[in-house]
DNA sequence: CCTATGACTCATC
DNA sequence: GGATGAGCCATAG
């Protein structure tokens, strides 16, 4: 694993997952070395949209606070499973079916 | 160098 | 199931 910077690292992962796939901001972490589940967070709120930062969710699933609005637009438009809370006003990615590994198989 | 903040996570009540 | 506190790491001032 090459060592860049971590905005880099964290850019490089989180477009590698693919669209109807998902994964939790301390496995993103945990991917590349580190435990910075916030500074994860931190790199994608600073990042554009070109970055598919609604594909990475907290770690109970649901998408970042604020923000769950524009997730669940992307959500529905990509595919991404989605699980309703017994209200149905909180949704989240059903990690179980969605979650991404890096590397498949 | 030290302090404060954050799109987080976990343990406990 | 919900709320609270403490822990961890990276960036900015």
């Amino acid at each position: 694993v090459v060592q860049r910077d971590f905005t880099t690292l964290v850019y490089e992962v989180v477009s590698a997952i693919p669209p109807g796939r998902a994964m939790t901001y301390g496995e993103v972490a945990a991917m590349i070395g580190s435990r910075a589940a916030r500074a994860v967070g931190r790199v994608l709120a600073h990042s554009s949209d070109d970055l598919p930062w609604w594909r990475v969710v907290r770690a109970g699933g649901y998408p970042p606070i604020g923000h769950e609005k524009t997730a669940l637009d992307q959500y529905e438009k990509e595919g991404t499973p989605l699980l309703q809370s017994t209200s149905g006003s909180g949704i989240r990615v059903d990690l179980r079916i969605a979650r991404w590994n890096e590397e498949p198989q």
